[in-house]
DNA sequence: CTGAAAGCGCTTACAG
DNA sequence: CTGAAAGCGCTTACAG
């Protein structure tokens, strides 16, 4: 079924009000409640506008008469279903929403890949929430600013005039590490999220730790180093089960260099280290020590009861959106970092005997 | 830290053009490489515009002027959390943004829950995509369309002007019912997604189906019926696999009315149906037959091997995208449907003896 | 190749 | 309580 959209020309504020006999002026305040309009006035003006099928201005032109599209950017450097595949990301989406939504705002994605255009700065946008972007968008955002814009940073690097809102990364890992050297571990592999943008996947070295562009990343591989400084891994292409079974299985593969225990750096990631350890017949925690990070509901057995750190990904989330409201109000918000708490579960032991 | 945010006003084109000696037509070609400048003078511009930190033109001005601005409103019902918490959303989400992103467009994301504004008529939109909403949005899109904005819904009940991408839910459902009639299922069940938005969890009643709002849900249910007419089951609040599991439980509790086949309208709800049979110590086929739908990659082995029909959702995405082009272009296109293709998995068996 | 003019549709001081 | 005026910042015919 063909579908027509050749419309009559959609009614203006301005005609409304010529019908109405009254200036636009007052047709404005009638349809903003913004000002003395006589009971009488705004009935004239709100039938005209019925007769004329006018349902209220234009949001493009209040916009740049007010200075303000009700719009705030959500930047993602990965393909939107890369990006919610992570349930943290949409945790704390979800988080800026709940803050955001009952001033009048809504998100626009803006997926600033190498492949897509400059959306960042050609949107109508009255603020901009980074999700760990890397600094391949810093001369992006600093045109942003420029424009007044405020930009808010989840866990992302310090930047000159961006609010961040901050997790414990490094610490919250350490913690992790220093639970498995309690336990008796000392052959321990790190499983991390992407390093940077190139996202190659494969054993991680110095050289790829020194060149790595993921903030958050890179925090909890030096939280990890802080109690094993030569420790090594694998490097995959981000939060999922499935890569982490990859990781699992290029680390559990041979039996004379196997680790004892793993830091995954998600607990998707976590799970897959899980399954590939069930797969290669190895018990968890028996055989291998698993923590994750993050402290998702997973919704895989393997992950049940999985030791980790529970991060507070909504509070992360409103506490963006809160400080994107500030900022929009002309304050002047501090940034904030949030704390992870450790939970231990059931996949985590003292190593096996030898 | 405390982030500064009272920068120089944001120079204008008109400044920028003044100070390089030029009127703001000539600035404005030089921008937009729109028409026929003299190097000499382009250079002239860029360098005022540097001069001045004039990064382009204001989308804001830039979108009233054009009457485009580039965003594509996403219409969902749902908090973005429960809404990406079913795949099948992201998909499409993204085959949209695959599509409609060259072009240098974004998505906005609208929820339009009965707390929220009316964000969807306040927000510059170019375009909306309705995902699978109830008639309690109607309103909102007629006003939307009065103003010559095109709509396109994914799955939605049959609207004026507006552009379908539909979906074989009625046929694709009956094929699975058929499928275990073959098999000799006579007690069958439905678990279904959420009917309405009142989101009550419960045993299905004719009642409940009478006042169903959920146009996919709905059809699903009418597909089963053509084979089961009498087929009755349980109501979820949506496609997670704990709503499944909760359902599982409320239908296989008591071995005397137990079915023996479960058609599941996700494959999350089916995954959860598996593990509430797994619970009760039911066998999978063996006990019970459970079919889904969706076709989707669930990280769950109790999910793998199931019996379902896949849905082409990165196609009804792309789908959506290309019909919002062609509309935006001037364009009449056709309203589209999709085709669920079966695949048999083994989660489907005769019916055990009696 | 460049400029003067009009105008996108609205809101906001300001004056009455 | 109402209106005339200015202007948000830009782009686009049109004329030269």
């Amino acid at each position: 079924m063909p579908v027509d959209h050749t419309g009559p020309v959609r009614p203006t504020l301005a005609a409304v009000a010529r019908r109405a006999g009254v200036s636009s002026s007052t047709a404005s305040l009638a349809f903003n409640d913004s000002g003395p309009v006589a009971q009488e006035t705004r009935d004239r003006i709100l039938a005209a506008a019925r007769e004329l099928g006018y349902d209220g201005p234009d949001p493009r032109a209040r916009s740049l008469r007010r200075g303000r599209s009700g719009i705030i950017g959500v930047v993602l450097e990965e393909s939107l279903r890369d990006a919610f595949r992570d349930p943290m990301n949409v945790v704390m989406l979800d988080g800026i929403a709940d803050v955001t939504g009952p001033s009048g705002n809504s998100l626009l994605l803006l997926t600033e890949t190498a492949a897509s255009g400059s959306s960042l700065v050609e949107a109508p946008v009255d603020a901009v929430v980074l999700f760990g972007c890397s600094p391949s968008v810093d001369s992006k955002v600093e045109i942003v600013q420029r424009r007044g814009i405020p930009v808010v940073a989840i866990e992302g690097r310090p930047l000159p005039g961006v609010l961040d809102v901050g997790l414990d990364n490094r610490e919250a890992t350490r913690a992790l590490a220093e639970h498995l050297r309690g336990l008796g571990h000392t052959r321990v592999a790190l499983v991390t999220l992407e390093l940077d943008r190139d996202r190659r996947r494969g054993i991680l070295t110095p050289s790829r730790i020194d060149s790595a562009t993921s903030f958050t990343a890179l925090q909890r591989v030096r939280g990890a180093e802080e109690v094993y400084p030569d420790i090594g891994g694998y490097a995959t292409l981000g939060s999922t089960i499935d890569e982490g079974r990859i990781a699992g299985r290029a680390l559990l593969a041979d039996p004379a260099t196997r680790p004892t225990a793993v830091i995954a750096q998600s607990d998707l990631l976590a799970a897959g280290v899980i399954r590939a350890a069930g797969e290669l017949g190895l018990d968890v925690p028996g055989d291998l020590s698993v923590v994750g990070f993050d402290g998702v509901r997973i919704d895989d057995p393997a992950a049940a009861g999985l030791t980790t750190m529970v991060q507070p990904a909504l509070d992360k989330g409103r506490a963006a959106g809160r400080g994107v409201l500030e900022l929009l109000a002309g304050g002047s918000p501090s940034s904030v970092s949030f704390t992870s708490a450790f939970r231990r579960g059931s996949t985590t032991a003292p190593p096996p005997a030898v």
